[in-house]
DNA sequence: CGACAGTTTGAAAAAATTCAACGGAAGTGG
DNA sequence: CCACTTCCGTTGAATTTTTTCAAACTGTCG
């Protein structure tokens, strides 16, 4: 779903890539050049949009970063997604009349508003816009199911593992660091995300800093062995 | 992601309807006036496609059943999705050089080969084509989302329900039997796909019949009392 | 400073998995 | 067509994992 620096998977698929890649920021200013686009701020734990509200735009992520949840009518709710720039946020409500699911800032972030029509009419003039929009759908269906093995083979620590293992990989793509970052959202966040209870993702972390794999204090991670980090998710050592 | 009949989902966002419903259909007329379609057929237990084939089609399941599978290189792997007459299949591919996962026909099965680079150039030219391309792959990635709610929140027998409840409501939607049908996969497909053990599976089935909501022998389910499947699944009881 | 949301940890309980055994159905090969 | 094998499904019991419940701790924000 990352407009800027896809693709990226929690595992396996990482290797099979685009044949003509496009170039991102060039798809970004064909963007600008092709229709009009707002740009929004939003505080740290504002929605960007909610359930049920009318589906007009989609978002790209400029700055920050944002939780995205999903609400059943009975009160049980999921995340199902954490993300930073270059991400697609809405586009589950496509074809729909309101969003599904809600979106929320976990920093102060920046978005550009894409209202919906005149992307689909500017996908209409410039292939490449639309291979572009096409392919980050794809994508974003590809990180769903590669969360759906992690879910379904991993155990509880071996999923927070992964967890880091992912943000990780997303941060170094965006030019951050992939040793050290922030946890931008709260235990109980990772925790839904990952099918667990935040006390377990707790004590997840809490041994994998005990077994020096991470150092952890509060919000503050540094991978010091991602190499075992990655053994214990189960993936075969990435090497490029 | 059924072209022929969307959207559907385990819970939640049911209502919430496309503002221009596009009749089914008409797009698969459409899709046929637009592109050379081959027609293949697929021999239960044989590979519609297999993960790391290059990737040159999406297909569309005009009838039989289907599961795909994604697969992990340490060899762990997890059903992510069983499709009927009117599925979408392969797109997951779209951005890649291969097959990112598997598709395996659980019976006899006919399937529309669409090769994607005519698709792509059909969909520049007809634009509802676009649409509907884009918005079966966002109803994709809300079903995924609905199946994440659904595992992070539910409990072994109320995902067997939840999960049963889903099939019912898309044979229906097909014309079907809603009450009564074939589960054609195995118990350990069921199992992978909810994130479980085929024992679990088994006896959350066991436990259901027992119990009066289905009754089940072998791969033959009727569910005699849906509205109480409902509930148990935690769904508010669908009026309509 | 004080309240509070969020985190950590421990102990008990519950849920699901694992291991094991059995039975039946389907498929294979004589 | 039958014997045999293999795959699949079911069930029970033991074990493991994760959750639940409870309590204490910490950093943040009025």
């Amino acid at each position: 779903m990352n407009i800027l620096a896809m693709p990226s998977f929690v595992s396996s698929t990482a290797k099979r890539r685009s044949p003509a890649r496009l170039q991102p920021e060039a798809v970004v200013e064909a963007l600008k050049r092709h229709m009009h686009v707002n740009e929004r701020r939003v505080r740290s734990g504002q929605h960007v949009y909610q359930s049920g509200q009318p589906f007009h735009s989609i978002y790209l992520l400029r700055a920050g970063s944002v939780k995205t949840c999903e609400l059943a009518e009975d009160g049980r709710d999921q995340i199902t997604g954490f993300w930073m720039r270059g991400d697609l946020l809405g586009v589950g409500a496509i074809g729909l009349n309101g969003y599904p699911s809600e979106a929320t800032a976990l920093e102060d972030s920046t978005l550009w508003q894409l209202q919906y029509s005149p992307v689909l009419a500017a996908c209409l003039r410039v292939p490449e816009l639309q291979m572009r929009l096409t392919a980050a759908l794809a994508e974003s269906i590809r990180r769903n199911r590669s969360w759906m093995l992690s879910i379904g083979t991993l155990s509880a620590e071996q999923r927070v593992a992964a967890f880091l293992l992912d943000l990780a990989h997303r941060h170094g793509r965006l030019g951050f660091s992939q040793r050290q970052f922030t946890l931008r959202m709260r235990r109980a966040d990772i925790a839904s995300f990952l099918a667990l209870t935040h006390e377990t993702v707790s004590r997840a972390l809490s041994h994998l800093g005990r077994s020096g794999l991470i150092e952890i204090r509060r919000h503050e991670v540094t991978l010091l062995d991602s190499e075992a980090l990655r053994r214990l998710a189960g993936a075969r050592p990435v090497l490029h």
